[in-house]
DNA sequence: CGTTAGTTTGAGAGGACTCAAAGTCTGTGG
DNA sequence: CCACAGACTTTGAGTCCTCTCAAACTAACG
């Protein structure tokens, strides 16, 4: 896929660029190809590289008590990085790890910011992204709160009913903040009475 | 307080603003001062404001099950709305009430719009408080997914320790997701052996 | 096919919940 | 300035959902 499409793709879905910054963004980002279970991120690192995800899945996971979390998603048509440290310049809690072979358009963080600076029309993209993920965690936050595990692990299908077919129940656990076990559970048919 | 210093510690906060920016925006805002408990956005409505705290606090519920889920707090310098209407223009699940008398910065939804759209350096600061608010809530899935009732009152504790002070337990019982029963139970240092 | 990763099933324990009641605090009126 | 009402918080007892630990089962891959 050549990398014009990809950025016409982004200006498309999240705020329409203008030639020059598609350009400026286009001279500054590379495509990525890799095997499934490539780490894009590491613990400890410095975050200093932002992905769209072209074709693929990615999960970010931090460690708790020597337990694997998963705390995000990322399918084709959207954006992942490490948060904590992409935002705040500091090292990251998690790991970036692709679900599938995985196509990525890599954006360098110093590219990010200077876009942001110098074009209008991306800082709305960035705005446009952050927003989206912020009413995704808030509606997250909603879900995981007061609700049964049954409930949580259908408002995940609903939320997002192709992660069920991509992605290991385990991580799915995690992300709903339940155990692999009671996972099981819930989705066998009779656990529902 | 004068709108132009309110609007000049937004400036210096979250991203400045040009001159003209300030202007417009002291054009198209207001000041409010409510008592506690006042309403300022109720369940059900589009909310087409966004409120910038000046002195006091607000807290943003909504009802599960005849419930009253405390969802966020605002205080002094921190921006409010209707998230979830305010972005994506639906009625809202939330109320939001004052906790204490309040002096607000009243900003309606289209004067933010506009604004954003005029000016680079007010979608910079919305870009701004927006990744705030999505880092926070980050935060607060980590917090609230796999730690105990103890450790969350103590992350909140240690991320605000001005709440404690200014809130009822009851909503922050609800905020960081457990009973008041149980969170009065943690507060007893008896309980902690 | 054997090996290993991934998922399901089982049994028992425990933290937080629910329902209930007793305290404690706060503000208002006599 | 005290007393009472209502709001808020604490304490108690019993229950249940989800967890933990353990083992069996299943699927995928070389």
């Amino acid at each position: 896929m050549y990398i014009e499409k990809i950025i016409e793709t982004i200006s498309t879905s999240y705020a329409t660029l203008t030639e020059e910054c598609k350009d400026d963004l286009k001279k500054a980002s590379k495509i990525l190809t890799l095997d499934k279970e490539a780490k894009i991120v590491k613990e400890g690192q410095f975050a200093d590289k932002l992905y769209f995800v072209v074709r693929g899945g990615a999960r970010a996971y931090y460690l708790k008590n020597g337990k694997d979390i998963t705390d995000w998603f990322a399918f084709e048509g959207e954006f992942v990085s490490a948060i904590d440290s992409f935002f705040q310049d500091s090292p990251t809690m998690y790991t970036i790890e692709l679900l599938e072979p995985t196509t990525l358009l890599q954006i360098s963080r110093e590219t990010v910011f200077a876009l942001t600076n110098k074009h209008h029309c991306f800082e709305k993209l960035g705005r446009i992204a952050v927003t989206k993920t912020m009413l995704e965690l808030q509606e997250r936050v909603v879900s995981i709160q007061f609700e049964s595990a049954l409930q949580k692990y259908t408002n995940l299908i609903n939320a997002r009913p192709d992660i069920i077919q991509r992605v290991q129940l385990t991580h799915i656990a995690s992300y709903i903040g339940v155990t692999l076990e009671t996972l099981s559970r819930i989705r066998n048919p009779k656990y529902r009475i």
